[in-house]
DNA sequence: ATCGTGACGAACG
DNA sequence: CCGTTCGCCACGA
């Protein structure tokens, strides 16, 4: 077999498929999604596998509904916080003072 | 194996 | 409320 055999999917993979899961409608936030694959302080990673998420991934993706704490947009250059909002206003989520209702749309709210 | 990087998060002041 | 600092994690060079 190669050199190097993955015991199991690589942590990308795993961060897709977990916001595969979210709801339509709903936001989870960086820090939950590494909970849920079990690496409770891996937020900073989760939001790194997004970025690293190519166009091809992005329509299969649902990565819009991964906000920060508190329901911030983390995305701060270009057009990506802009195009992040109006797609989840496009499912029904609603917006207080620039942030997301997470007490509303949260997932573990 | 070590270092730098990043769409985080909580703690400080 | 805002800006800064520190800690944590995965990964490519």
């Amino acid at each position: 077999m190669s050199s190097r055999m993955p015991k199991g999917p690589r942590f990308f993979a795993r961060v897709y498929e977990a916001v595969r899961r979210i709801p339509r409608g709903h936001v989870a936030t960086y820090g939950q999604v590494a909970r849920w694959l079990g690496v409770p302080r891996g937020a900073r990673a989760v939001g790194w596998a997004l970025r690293a998420l190519r166009p091809e991934l992005e329509a299969s993706v649902p990565w819009h509904r991964v906000v920060a704490c508190g329901g911030r947009i983390s995305l701060r250059e270009g057009a990506g916080p802009q195009i992040q909002a109006r797609r989840l206003r496009s499912e029904g989520v609603r917006f207080v003072d620039g942030r997301v209702d997470v007490t509303r749309h949260g997932v573990s709210a």
